[in-house]
RNA sequence: GCCCCCAUCGUCUAGGGGACCAGGACGUAGCCCUUUCAAGGCUAAGACCGGAGUUCGAAUCUCCGUGGGGGCACCA
């Protein structure tokens, strides 16, 4: 804990996309702060881009977020004191707001056409030059401008930037930045269309929202002066800025593109937070995973539930630079948490996947299936393919592992045939009725344990890798092993032939 | 081209002048455990971008390079 006064926080997705790991993280950090401190999580959908607007995109937000665990106090579908949560219910507020900015000389209407800034832009790129507005309407007499705005002539609004001195911005984990006025451009704050750009609603939003600490990423540092100007000119009492360091790719080289994102998805990985879950992660490790990418601790302790982090995190301990994501290091931390899981829990989460594999698990076959489960899970869709053999009707042995290296098709086929005889012989098969009959058996036939175990696990399993083969069989029954053993016999006579 | 940010093992990071021949984690390799696979335990290899300063002393402070990244829209 290390906010005393209660901090009120904004996530703000722009519904244009999906949730990724970027997204994600800031949302975490913004859960933690809220949480921690005693403030407010609130949730802004920020969809001032009505060409970019995508259908479903808020809740495809909202799923993630829940899914996450990072409930929010107000928003969109809650509501709350500061609503609407929606920018595209705000137009109007912002459209006041800028045009006090007109009236007190920080911004002005322009009404050059995206033909003529196109040509400048173009022009000036031509001459090496940082593209920006010339100023060709900063210094149209304000009677004028407000004549040709209320006789229809189309216009945006823009930002009246110094023409010199400097700004100093502060942020919290990075500190003073300053910024020369004369590099800055007159951003558009209000579109033609009567739409306020990010620069203009976002500020007003978060001061209106009461926002005390503004949590975004780093590509936010370019206009990070900009900001600062707009809360000046209106004279409001700016918030505390945290730019989060940017995700790099896998490669570390660069930010990750749409392009990136499907091209890890052949891999079985994604940056993005619904497909994570039907990837079989779970919340609690890619919270984790998440946190620590961009802050630690100390120099030790890297498992965290999210409680944990709303008590051990730590705004102060931010870093920086850029990270690289490490999808291992995903699968690393999701195999810790699902050992951390209740085994119900546990079972709760894997079935579904089960069923998404095509079985028909029970849920008393699934219950003494997780103590040999749990600790061989990487991801919850490891299940059926691990251990989908307890829930198939019948099972196809490889022929070829049906005999293992050293031992001759006759020796396995005598070798299942005793096995048979052994384990029908017993009340039960369980590792402790089980083992030491088998065993002798190996011995006898003059086998390796392994070698024998091997065949038992070809036959009941039909895979050359599983759990521990008795805790296997009892979980599936004498009478199915014995189906499976006689099926595998089958299998070796016809190859002695 | 211009502006801004960043810079410790392959990756995520600890470190905020002497406690550092730099600690942890992932990954990699080896060993142990073991009926296979995991899990678990142990071990190993592996980094302070370069150069000037400041200082008795720098991974830690300053400057300059270099490298990497981000931004330069009537997107967010």
């Amino acid at each position: 804990m290390t906010l005393t006064k209660p901090a009120r926080v904004r996530f703000a997705p722009s519904p244009t996309g999906r949730l990724h790991l970027g997204g994600a993280r800031t949302a975490l950090y913004d859960y933690l702060i809220a949480r921690q401190s005693g403030g407010q999580f609130v949730l802004r959908i920020e969809d001032t881009d009505r060409k970019r607007f995508l259908p479903g995109a808020e809740q495809e937000f909202m799923d993630a977020l829940h899914w996450l665990g990072l409930q929010w106090d107000e928003g969109p579908d809650i509501g709350g004191p500061y609503g609407p949560y929606r920018q595209s219910e705000r137009k109007e507020i912002y459209l006041q707001y800028a045009q006090q900015l007109v009236e007190s000389g920080h911004a002005y209407p322009c009404f050059c056409t995206p033909e003529r800034l196109e040509k400048l832009r173009s022009e000036q790129q031509a001459r090496k030059q940082q593209p920006r507005y010339d100023g060709h309407c900063r210094n149209i007499p304000p009677e004028e401008a407000a004549a040709r705005v209320a006789a229809g002539e189309p216009h945006v609004i823009r930002f009246k930037m110094p023409r010199d001195g400097s700004v100093t911005c502060h942020d919290l984990i990075r500190g003073d930045i300053t910024y020369r006025n004369d590099q800055l451009d007159d951003s558009i704050l209000v579109k033609s269309d009567g739409w306020a750009l990010y620069h203009l609603a976002a500020m007003v939003d978060d001061h209106l929202m009461k926002i005390t600490h503004v949590l975004r990423g780093a590509e936010w540092l370019p206009t990070f002066p900009l900001h600062v100007h707009v809360y000046r000119a209106f004279g409001w009492e700016q918030p505390e800025w945290v730019h989060l360091s940017l995700f790099l790719k896998p490669s570390g080289k660069g930010k990750m593109s749409k392009r990136d994102a499907a091209e890890l998805m052949k891999d079985g990985r994604s940056v993005y937070i619904t497909d994570l879950r039907g990837l079989g992660y779970i919340p609690e490790a890619v919270n984790n995973w998440a946190a620590l990418m961009g802050w630690s601790y100390d120099d030790h302790t890297e498992f965290f539930t999210l409680a944990d982090l709303v008590e051990k995190f730590d705004i102060r301990r931010l870093n920086p630079s850029p990270a690289a994501i490490n999808f291992s290091k995903l699968d690393h931390f999701n195999g810790l948490h699902i050992r951390h899981l209740d085994q119900e829990d546990l079972l709760r989460r894997v079935k579904p996947f089960f069923e998404q594999a095509g079985y028909h698990p029970d849920d008393a076959t699934l219950r003494k299936m997780m103590p040999i489960l749990q600790p061989r899970l990487k991801t919850l869709d490891d299940a059926p393919v691990v251990a989908g053999f307890f829930f198939r009707e019948e099972v196809e042995p490889d022929p070829q592992r049906l005999v293992p290296k050293k031992v001759t098709p006759p020796q396995a086929l005598e070798a299942a045939k005793r096995l048979y005889e052994v384990l029908s012989a017993l009340p039960e098969v369980t590792l402790e009725s089980g083992e030491q009959p088998v065993r002798a058996l190996a011995e006898e036939m003059g086998l390796k344990a392994g070698a024998l175990f091997g065949i038992l696990r070809e036959a009941v399993t039909g895979q050359a890798v599983s759990p521990p083969i008795f805790e296997t069989m009892e979980i599936i029954g004498k009478e199915t092993v014995l189906k499976r053993l006689q099926h595998a016999i089958e299998i070796l006579e016809t190859m002695q032939n």
